[in-house]
DNA sequence: CTCTCATATGTTTATCTGTTCATATGATAC
DNA sequence: GTATCATATGAACAGATAAACATATGAGAG
């Protein structure tokens, strides 16, 4: 914040004026970071793989991933929270399930990224 | 890892099965959480975003975003490293612009989700 | 009611990450 | 050569965060 000197010297100001303008507000582009950020572990991006198949219990999902349950659960309550899984109560269990296509076409997008 | 009671036996195995064939290797799973994690940051979103309209310089992003030079310049860096953006040196500037189009259409699928 | 099991939650700790500050590089102008 | 400007880099500091551990809740079985 301290170079003063630069004032849009190097590019038109209408490319700049263009680009302002063009861009989502301050909160979206927050809040698309936040959505980021939560795929952006790689233990979340397992739990998230997993439930593709099927919804599974917080004790399988564990074991599958070889992760502890506490540390299931904690992913899980973001994953929740974020509305990027929902889950169904049955008796002692929780069964968790992805909260929408979104969360597949994502991760797929993602996934051709890293295979290309 | 304590959990050594529940063996599987909320669900039945094959689903378990299924789901443990069906994953991705564990290290493409770490690469896809390492992608989303760059995205996962909102100064890089807004550099990213910034890029969508023309190839900018360095100096242009810092006064358009109201982030410092050096700040820039960093997550230009981490962007560059990714294979996110690209860059063109013309005299004192460095232009930076996106590197293909995934990082678009990972990014607006993204806002889709976030939008509805 | 008690016991057990599946899950959740609070707290602490260790690690990671983004920014700032100071400084270096590299290019142009003089 | 020196001065200036654009960009990059290294180090340090502050805030975020994921995991581990201990504990709590809540449901079913007896």
């Amino acid at each position: 914040m301290e170079n003063e000197k630069c004032e849009y010297l190097c590019v038109h100001e209408d490319t700049v004026k263009k680009v302002i303008n063009d861009m989502p507000e301050e909160e979206k582009l927050y809040d698309l970071a936040e959505l980021f950020k939560i795929f952006g572990d790689s233990t979340r991006i397992k739990i998230l793989y997993a439930l593709f198949e099927a919804e599974l219990c917080v004790c399988d999902i564990a074991q599958l991933l070889n992760v502890s349950q506490t540390a299931v659960s904690h992913q899980l309550r973001v994953l929740k929270t974020n509305k990027l899984v929902k889950c169904r109560k049955e008796g002692k269990n929780v069964f968790y399930s992805l909260a929408d296509d979104h969360v597949c076409s994502i991760i797929n997008q993602g996934m051709d990224h890293i295979n290309e």
